[in-house]
DNA sequence: GCATTCCTATAGAGCCTCTATAGGAGTATG
DNA sequence: CATACTCCTATAGAGGCTCTATAGGAATGC
């Protein structure tokens, strides 16, 4: 994954997260599906993230069986995870708006 | 500033020094003049990174004098700082669009 | 049984940015 | 002058995110 934007990863999963619980390889496949190969969220970037998530209660999680029928914890949104996301999202547009502004000045 | 970027300082930093020569205040303010206020470098962020980048070879520097007649270090990219702006460049661009993709998908 | 895939997890390092602090040097003001 | 203020550079130390590398349990295919 490029190192140029740290931070973002937050974004990412909050956003894959919501239109209902995934567990944890799932997200980053689906993240990686939906930024069209551009960010590899790895095991050892995408758990620290997750636990550091959940502990921040944006994220609620429980056990279950994955498609696969191999144990799974599945992550969700919380509430404050909902509001976490969009005001991540909301902030990733004014920061990006202002980088492109800056980029053709 | 805004954490939710890391990385991006660079990036700000080399398009601010494409003009012409600046010293650090200077460029500071460019950065917050071009990106209408987003991004505030301060001090303790912008000269750790200078230094940073011309011990990377993107950037030169010299002594003189700035607009007020005070002693002012002035930056200037050298032709491998200019690459990396170019190559940064394109990397914000590609990044920034997969995830603005991302965020509406 | 054995290799392979799926899934979660941790350790440790590296790196960037932040807050807080410092100090020299020129300038304005009285 | 003397004092306060702005300009300019700089460092220390901490905090935090992401990376590489590694591990292991559990189900599956052959």
């Amino acid at each position: 994954m490029p190192n140029l934007l740290q931070g973002t990863l937050d974004l990412l999963i909050l956003n894959a997260l919501a239109p209902g619980a995934m567990h944890g390889l799932g997200i980053s496949r689906r993240i990686e599906q939906v930024t069209q190969g551009t960010f590899l969220v790895k095991p050892g970037s995408l758990f620290p993230a997750l636990h550091r998530m959940e502990e921040a209660g944006w994220l609620a999680s429980s056990w279950g069986e994955s498609d696969n029928n191999r144990k799974a914890k599945f992550y969700r949104l919380t509430p404050p995870g909902r509001r976490q996301l969009k005001s991540e999202t909301t902030e990733w547009r004014r920061i990006s708006i202002a980088i492109a502004a800056a980029l053709q000045a």
